[in-house]
DNA sequence: TTAATATTTTAGACTAGTTTAAAAAATTAA
DNA sequence: TTAATTTTTTAAACTAGTCTAAAATATTAA
């Protein structure tokens, strides 16, 4: 099996060259895992004799097929880690992250399956994610982000592209989670800001830098 | 913090001195981990640097009272787990140990007592074994080991010594789990085996490698 | 109470991962 | 299209943990 770090490092590579085997470059690598470049040349070298990635210097990794496999069974174990700790010990959405970065490294594939049973089979984690199934299937889900959309449009949010706490707890404070449903009222031409409408009841102004964080669905309701 | 295997150390040297501080041998300790004593020695001297034992060249170790704690610490995160697994997961008591060994290293203190508070603050584990408390307390129980009982006394079951899955399966076998009532029919004298009523129900034959290894309390009802 | 045996410690070497500093290659700019 | 700059790799050294083999100490037996 693969250790802890070399599981970091597979899920770090497969969510920055995520739409298509893009080439990422060490450097990258190293500052999304606040290490040097010098360490990650060297555990790209392992990871490539163990056919993880595939490596050419100077140019840059992808993920192989086996990599992906490998990367998604970790991704699911953190998002169904997520989950249970959201949903049945009651944490927040913005305490969960590094818990889940704990224990998803020390679950069994055996022990997630069941997890995933006791929870329901459930689709995404408490920030909208897809969580693989036990096969490593990802359900691929019609969202967009809430900056592309048009006035008078209704829509239900169904996740977040910015996982830190800071900017989740703001969401909670403002009450733009998950569930919720918004219609844009306006939108400010010249910097994309947006005035929305939540559940009908109240409304909210909100800058670009935020509702491109904001991943949304159409209300079909 | 410590690390992982810190943490497993000072677990294994403090079951070995339980019943108050006797000092542990290195090979003891050696066998304990399947590692060898050069490795035993050495990681000793570290534990020693960190206050955690008291070390003796030649002599042997012992937990000290901040050790003790950090021991506490890692057997109630482990029996809560045992715990959460059989209990919520409904895997079977000789599957949890190995899960349990690995997700004890990488739960905060936090999660731990949320995990306390999810199950009831239970006070034993699925084998028998107490459960510390969030400040690190043990319950005293008087509970006695079966071979040590006499013919025609009531008992319940309340735990077991040997946790190894081949005498766990044995015993759910023969339907002799923590919770069911036993009537002491018969005893050998020679080989101190025994002829056991479960239930008022069935009867079964246990040598005394079997009863000692099961831990009873008088039934009161 | 010396000799034989067993246990424990030290020494040196290995692995996985890390770092800093220097060398090599690639990219950008003049 | 050479020069300057940036990025990547290599080299050497460090830590935590491991091992084998040898040396030191304790224990047991004669």
């Amino acid at each position: 099996m693969n250790t802890y770090t070399e599981e970091n490092y597979m899920k770090v590579i497969y969510h920055l060259s995520e739409g298509q085997g893009v080439l990422v470059n060490t450097s990258t690598i190293a500052s999304s895992l606040s290490t040097t470049s010098a360490s990650v040349t060297d555990m790209i070298k392992r990871l490539a004799e163990k056919n993880l990635v595939d490596y050419e210097k100077y140019k840059g990794v992808k993920v192989t097929s086996k990599g992906e496999k490998v990367a998604l069974k970790i991704i699911r174990k953190h998002r169904l880690w997520e989950l249970f700790l959201t949903k049945v010990l009651k944490f927040k959405w913005d305490e969960v992250h590094l818990m889940a970065e704990e224990l998803e490294h020390a679950s069994s594939d055996e022990l997630i399956d069941r997890m995933d049973e006791y929870l329901g089979f459930p689709t995404n984690d408490p920030h909208g994610d897809p969580i693989p199934d036990s096969l490593g299937k990802l359900q691929s889900v019609s969202q967009l982000s809430l900056v592309d959309c048009l006035v008078a449009e209704n829509m239900v949010i169904v996740g977040v592209t910015d996982h830190s706490a800071s900017f989740l707890q703001y969401l909670e404070r403002v009450g733009l989670m998950p569930g919720k449903k918004i219609k844009i009222i306006e939108i400010q031409e010249y910097d994309k800001s947006m005035m929305l409408e939540i559940e009908s009841l109240s409304t909210i102004y909100v800058s670009a830098d935020v509702s491109k964080n904001i991943r949304v669905q159409l209300n079909e309701s």
